[in-house]
RNA sequence: GGCCCGAUGGCGGAGUGGUUACGCAGAGGACUGCAAAUCCUUGCACGCCGGUUCGAUUCCGGCUCGGGCCUCCA
């Protein structure tokens, strides 16, 4: 630990390895390094994904929590899925470009950058690395020409991967059936079905614009591949193994599967690369889990466009265990964005009668050191939720709590609150009411001209003439505007979230 | 068809073999010219049928319903 840990509570992970949960043992002392499966950059990031990074996010922050020096990479894949066939048939990146008539490269450009806005936005801390698959194809070809002679085999279509090379292929997804792919067309010639492309080969005659040089003809790398050469490169170390890999529910069956059989085809063990494998459920709406290639996802950018602050959404993903599936509808987001609302204001009045300004540290052992005996309890129960699998939705409440908690002077309390934010990110310390109250980018009027009907308003109640008054409050409202007198903000946006 | 998961109050979502989750909504109160916002208080639950047990929402079996994966997906 670098770090005096303020709690003992062993931290616990559940790892899909084992479908259990255990005690974390990071392979260096007081470090963990991390990896997580990242964005293909070809669409913006529907707020299903989104939640894969906020659990990233929270095991990353849980795991500061408890002391650990954390090495975080994250991946961006902007080459290499497939649109249909199961290894064959075009490239998502190839497909968005021509669709949009650009450049392969600007579009991973701009959904790249949209990507790292949405995470700055949710207030996910950065990566120590963000990995960008085309950085990487000379040392993917590496990678590969090292495992070919022994776990692949070469077709017209591209170089494969014979899953029966590596012990308990699929063991992650929990047993696999090589039968139950039968039913997919399968690629000509593969040996098995579960088989799967370390190298796709160009269609003869067709000039991609994403392709290179490599040992089996121009082509472009399987989607498996990245993954493995990345976290072993960055995370590895001189064993190639690292402590956790994170990524959907939905990786856990084939995706991490076939990097594990890499993983092991590289470094010749039965070993998995990682120690922990750790998925997170689905968002999901009434019709079932949210996605991409189903259509009809909801950005965050979308929400922020009918003044949502983004950190709700943040707070609705954390109001659930990560190995839960969660409700996505406007009225759980609302009820997430009225949550905050009074988390915010509560803290800002804690500010408002602070008298001093330790609180303001970022040094966590000192924020919760000699802590006041009735937040003491409070702070146990935090570390104990959080140390049980990143058990977040029990760790709110005791944090509400300290935030309302009588006979506590103010200043002790936001030290508490404080660290324990570190651990939430909910941005509380800093956030305001007034940073909540996003403008709907359908508004019709603007603050400058709220603020003066407010004013005139106002002189109308001050000669108690309740007809004005009333008679303004009503076009306000109309204009989708609440008018709030007993309230510091005077006034807030009137959210549509149907 | 194969594999897997879930079923908690109006909604979301924790948890437990016998005692409070929590949040949002609702109700009552305070405040307010009124309303809203805020604060305080508060009602409401454990899919169905069996079994184990002194006692099960919590353990076991069956059923029903819902969902996921098996094709790119967080």
């Amino acid at each position: 630990m670098t770090e005096a840990a303020p709690n003992s509570t062993p931290l616990r992970l559940f790892n899909s390895l084992t479908r259990a949960v255990e005690a974390f043992v990071p392979i260096t002392p007081g470090a963990a390094r991390v990896y997580s499966c990242g964005p293909t950059v070809y669409n913006y990031a529907h707020l299903g994904n989104l939640r894969a990074y906020v659990f990233t996010d929270t095991l990353t922050r849980v795991l500061r929590w408890k002391g650990y020096d954390v090495t975080h990479v994250i991946n961006i894949t902007d080459v290499g899925h497939l649109t249909s066939d199961a290894d064959a048939g075009d490239d998502k990146m190839e497909a968005a470009a021509r669709a949009q008539a650009k450049s392969i490269w600007d579009i991973a450009a701009h959904y790249t950058a949209a990507f790292k806005s949405n995470i700055a936005a949710l207030n996910i801390i950065e990566p120590s690395r963000w990995s960008v698959a085309t950085d990487h194809i000379a040392d993917m070809i590496a990678f590969a020409t090292r495992i070919a002679p022994e776990h692949c085999y070469e077709l017209d279509t591209g170089l494969y991967f014979d899953s029966t090379t590596v012990p308990d292929y699929g063991a992650l997804a929990g047993g696999h059936d090589d039968a139950a792919h039968a039913r997919i067309d399968p690629v000509a010639g593969k040996r098995h079905a579960s088989d799967f492309a370390i190298w796709r080969k160009s269609p003869p005659g067709e000039q991609r614009q994403m392709e290179w040089d490599s040992p089996w003809g121009k082509g472009a790398p399987g989607w498996h591949l990245e993954c493995s050469v990345m976290s072993l490169k960055y995370l590895g170390g001189d064993e190639h193994q690292f402590d956790i890999h994170t990524g959907g529910i939905d990786h856990r069956e084939i995706h991490h599967p076939n990097e594990i059989a890499q993983n092991q085809a590289f470094n010749c063990t039965s070993h998995t690369g990682a120690n922990w494998w750790m998925h997170n459920n689905f968002l999901v709406d009434r019709a079932g889990k949210m996605s991409k290639s189903k259509g009809g996802f909801t950005t965050l950018f979308s929400l922020i466009d009918r003044g949502v602050h983004p950190l709700a959404y943040r707070l609705l993903c954390l109001s659930a265990h990560y190995r839960s599936e969660l409700e996505f509808s406007g009225e759980t987001l609302g009820a997430a964005l009225t949550r905050l609302k009074r988390l915010v204001m509560a803290v800002e009045g804690l500010k408002s009668r602070a008298e001093d300004v330790t609180w303001q540290s970022d040094d966590r052992p000192f924020l919760l050191s000699n802590l006041h005996p009735k937040l003491q309890p409070l702070a146990d129960a935090f570390d104990a939720a959080l140390s049980d699998d990143l058990m977040v939705p029990r760790a709110i409440p005791l944090l509400e709590e300290a935030a309302s908690i009588k006979k506590v002077p103010a200043d002790e309390k936001l030290c508490l609150i404080a660290a324990m934010d570190m651990a939430l990110g909910l941005n509380l310390l800093t956030l305001t009411r007034a940073d909540l109250r996003l403008p709907p980018k359908d508004a019709t009027i603007t603050e400058a001209e709220i603020e003066a009907e407010l004013d005139r308003r106002k002189a109308a109640r001050a000669e108690k003439d309740f007809a004005t008054s009333d008679a303004i409050r009503d076009s306000l409202a109309a204009r989708g505007v609440d008018v709030m007198d007993g309230d510091p903000l005077g006034w807030e946006w009137r959210l549509n979230l149907d």
